[in-house]
DNA sequence: AAAAGCCCCTGGATGC
DNA sequence: TGCATCCAGGGGCTTT
């Protein structure tokens, strides 16, 4: 679910909050994807002082330490009502003067994860091959063509991989194709330059027009506050399977890449 | 080194 | 109503 603009809109509605808090406990539910790494212990008394974000991954900084959190596929990361305890699907609460942070997580993709720093060999093993931020000015159309030329897969799957360009999951990568006029099924490196600039300004404008929405809301997702996002009424192809396209009529097309779902139109996305 | 598959987990929708 | 099946926004790990 979360991809890069929900993981931001996250990150916008807690850091305020959260910035300057001091941790009081960090209490676990039902295992996440990984084991915290350090003792739960050792983040008492820690301070809060920022959250920054990397590909689909929120990085909390402490006065000592860092802690990871990752949404998954079904996560979301919300201050809990004063005095609610936590549901069956509250995997992770950040207890703190500023608030109870919450992680809500029903299939429990998500992680939350304790380092020393972003130089530690677990923090290394996930962010060090992620690749470049797409609304960050790094993210360049030569940049993306010459990191496609090197790939034979479909271009779907090489932006759903998120080795070259970050943040970029199942319902985006189908809208920005759409945007582009790509088939999915290309090969990557089988893009033209002119195709390829393309495809770069189509998404950052999906991805900066969805976190302008809240983000996407298809099950699970809600912001820090709770709300939902509303960039699921806006999508052109995605779940749209057998629709007609909003431009030419002719139905939406929904194939299986990579064991992923993919949704395209036959018609406006040619090769 | 890149690419393809597998798997983690739970709940909701659909079909018989 | 009950049960089986399929599907879901991610991504690390293993194998080819």
């Amino acid at each position: 679910m979360p991809e890069l603009p929900e993981v931001e809109v996250t990150r916008r509605s807690v850091v305020d909050r959260i910035t300057g808090a001091r941790i009081e406990a960090l209490r676990l539910g039902k295992p996440l994807r990984w084991p915290l790494g350090l003792q739960a212990q050792a983040l008492q008394g820690r301070t809060v002082r920022d959250v920054r974000r990397r590909g689909k991954y929120l990085l909390m900084d402490l006065d000592q330490g860092l802690l990871m959190w990752h949404l998954g596929m079904s996560g979301s990361l919300a201050f809990a009502p004063p005095g609610q305890a936590p549901g069956p699907h509250d995997h992770a609460d950040l207890v703190t003067n500023q608030g109870t942070l919450r992680l809500h997580d029903p299939r429990r993709f998500g992680a939350v994860i304790h380092v020393h720093s972003e130089t530690d060999p677990r923090a290394r093993k996930l962010l060090d091959g992620l690749g470049v931020e797409p609304l960050s000015p790094f993210f360049t159309p030569e940049g993306l063509h010459a990191g496609l030329q090197l790939r034979r897969s479909p271009i779907k799957s090489v932006l759903l991989a998120g080795d070259l360009v970050v943040g970029v999951g199942n319902i985006y990568a189908s809208e920005s194709l759409f945007l582009a006029g790509i088939r999915p099924t290309l090969a990557a490196q089988r893009i033209s330059r002119p195709r390829a600039a393309r495809l770069h300004a189509a998404i950052r404008t999906v991805l900066q027009q969805a976190l302008d929405s809240g983000g996407s809301t298809l099950r699970d997702y809600r912001n820090g506050l709770g709300q939902t996002g509303h960039f699921q009424l806006q999508v052109k192809v995605y779940g749209r399977d057998g629709e007609p396209c909003d431009v030419c009529a002719t139905p939406i097309r929904r194939i299986v890449q990579g064991q992923r779902a993919t949704y395209y139109c036959p018609t406006c996305q040619k090769a």
